[in-house]
RNA sequence: GGUUCCGUGGUGUAGCGGUUAACAUGUCUGCCUGUCACGCAGAAGAUCGCGGGUUCAAUUCCCGUCGGAACCGCCA
């Protein structure tokens, strides 16, 4: 067996002889001395092959990727590399063998030269060489490891929940596999093991986690795969209270043994509405301010009609000052924020610039002197200050600027890359209007227990025992208060208008289980591609996901999804238009 | 479902209505005993994603298609 990671040697190992395994990262043959960088997983050490050795005719037939075994003593290098960690010492090799031959690569494994993405998803074995993945799959896997550790120490227990299970309707697209012994009829994919950790729950297993696997048939996004992990986490007998320590615990364990960092706890809290009126989004990043600012009050009187249709419709006016910026954004730049607030349904842009304490921009000249005074003092609006405002429906207002504000942030290197800035987003509401559906939805999921159960009827003002944990602007975890009593149980979905049949016969087993006293109980589910993304200060997915998806969900490498046999087809009863 | 961008030797890029299709890197050959992105000299390597159209002429312009990426919708 493999016994010593190359990157681990130091000057301290002086004199010691070793037996190494490994990948050629590169080879330099001098014309006489030959040095090859030999790879392993941790990182690459030289080894040095001189013309008298009995294996110089050998070392010379070796290509870049071959795979050695090399046998040597570890001595100071003449020459030293300051930029690597092996660069005080080489391995002076005695003995050497070719344990694989490797045709060139069809990608590059240099960092700075990366091929294509399409070409490294096909050729993933290979990408996955390159130190930067290495590492981190390295960190998911002490990510991992630490939460394991965690939830043991605080009396959690890993159970496993089924992959093949029923469709679970209210929610994401399935995945359906058909069954082949009853024709006709599909099971599903997991979207998360919601109502199986419920059903642990009403068997008595008090503290449940699972690091498991769901499946969501949706689009993808640069955050989002098809196929995807959570940290998966239900206890009895418990409020938000104990979730929220045993998380932020979580948290503390993870960020030392990943980052070494010493995280402050508890986290900051925010209402849901405070963060769609301050930030604009339910997943605020407070890393920076910038916030939203609703200036609905200044133009109660105004005379500037479009400002004033849009109040009289229930609308509100919503501002975001970015400091010392106006002389940055040019009336191009701005067209271009213009067309990216209406990807988010905002009609428009406006924009005020103060300049030599004079307000200058698109609607300036509809506004009168009180008014602007009063933006003035309001936004405390200071030299080369820039506004953008949208006025427009609530929701479109805030989200639009929401979006608006973390484009300039990162635009203007507004973010500080080393902070993690944690916080719980609380009391979401219990519905949502789905336009597509045409009736108010479970914000979260139709488990949640609402804040009072009196308020069912008023869908806008209903609020939700749930929570929202959130990270540099990512949603990392979403977890509620369930319900565990069969008669709220049966007012919510009510009010969801599931009817009793209907309830009956997607969740009848869970229903039934309500029956035989179920305990409270709580939980809370943590996206872990989202936290590996986070700490391995990368945007994209793919980066932490070992054999990835395309964004139209297929596997390049293995060609999935894929053709199959009509004999398979016809077993299962099922024909293809 | 929609919008935008991309597709050129193995790899990454440049380019253009008529080119010997350029550069870097990799590959191959020769030289080179302290390199570390080794160096030097030389060589090979491209149906410019695919199909159609416009044109005297298309890798270049247009349409379609396939593949990739980002975003909106969607993601209880």
């Amino acid at each position: 067996m493999k016994k010593y990671n190359n990157e681990e040697f130091t000057i301290q190992n002086l004199g010691e002889e070793v037996t190494l395994y490994g990948w050629v990262a590169k080879k330099r043959d001098l014309g006489g001395l030959i040095f090859i960088d030999l790879r392993d997983r941790s990182g690459i050490v030289q080894i040095v092959i001189n013309p008298d050795n009995k294996f110089y005719n050998t070392a010379l037939e070796i290509k870049n990727e071959y795979v050695l075994k090399v046998t040597g003593k570890i001595v100071e290098r003449q020459n030293k590399n300051p930029n690597i960690n092996t660069g005080e010492i080489e391995v002076i090799v005695e003995n050497l063998e070719i344990l694989n031959t490797a045709n060139t690569l069809p990608i590059e494994l240099n960092e700075d030269n990366l091929s294509l993405e399409d070409t490294r998803l096909k050729y993933r074995y290979l990408d996955l060489r390159r130190s930067r993945l290495q590492k981190n799959f390295m960190i998911r896997h002490q990510i991992t490891k630490a939460v394991r550790n965690y939830l043991d120490d605080n009396g959690f227990i890993d159970l496993e929940t089924p992959i093949l299970t029923k469709s679970t309707p209210e929610g994401a697209r399935d995945y359906l596999v058909p069954s082949r012994v009853n024709k006709g009829k599909f099971y599903a994919l997991p979207q998360s093991p919601q109502i199986f950790k419920q059903l642990l729950m009403v068997a008595g297993f008090e503290k449940y986690y699972q690091i498991a696997k769901c499946f969501r048939d949706e689009d993808l996004r640069a955050d989002r795969q098809p196929e995807f992990t959570q940290i998966d986490i239900e206890m009895s007998f418990a409020q938000e209270e104990d979730i929220f320590s045993l998380s932020e615990g979580m948290f503390k364990k993870i960020l030392k043994e990943v980052k070494g960092i010493d995280l402050v706890t508890p986290f900051k809290r925010i209402s849901y509405d405070e963060a769609m009126a301050l930030y604009g989004t339910d997943k605020p990043d407070t890393r920076f301010e910038m916030l939203l600012n609703d200036i609905s009050q200044v133009f109660n009187n105004t005379s500037f009609q479009m400002f004033k249709e849009i109040l009289n419709n229930n609308g509100v006016i919503n501002a975001i000052v970015v400091k010392n910026a106006a002389s940055k954004y040019s009336r191009k730049n701005i067209d271009e924020l213009t067309d990216f607030v209406k990807k988010y349904g905002a009609k428009g842009l406006a924009w005020i610039k103060n300049i030599n304490n004079e307000l200058s921009g698109s609607i300036i000249k509809n506004l009168n002197d009180k008014e602007i005074n009063e933006l003035k003092t309001r936004l405390k609006l200071e030299e080369n200050d820039l506004v953008f405002v949208v006025a427009d429906k609530k929701k479109i207002s805030q989200t639009a600027l929401g979006a608006l504000r973390n484009k300039l942030a990162r635009e203007l290197n507004l973010i500080d890359n080393n902070k993690y800035n944690f916080l719980w987003v609380t009391d979401f509401p219990m519905f949502e209007y789905s336009e597509t559906e045409n009736r108010y939805m479970a914000a979260h999921h139709p488990f949640t227990m609402p804040k009072d159960v009196n308020s069912l009827d008023d869908k806008e003002h209903c609020y939700a025992r749930a929570y929202d944990s959130v990270l540099n602007g990512y949603e990392l975890a979403s977890g509620s208060v369930r319900i565990h009593d069969k008669n709220i149980q049966a007012k919510v979905f009510e009010a969801l208008q599931i009817s009793k049949e209907e309830a009956k016969l997607k969740f009848g087993f869970l229903l039934e289980a309500f029956k035989y006293g179920a305990p409270p109980h709580i939980g809370i589910a943590f996206g872990l591609e989202r936290l590996t993304m986070i700490l391995c200060d990368t945007d994209n997915i793919r980066d932490v996901v070992t054999f990835p998806k395309t964004a139209s969900a297929s596997c390049l490498m293995t060609e999935a999804p894929s053709i199959v046999d009509t004999k398979q087809l016809e077993e299962l009863g099922i024909t293809v238009k």
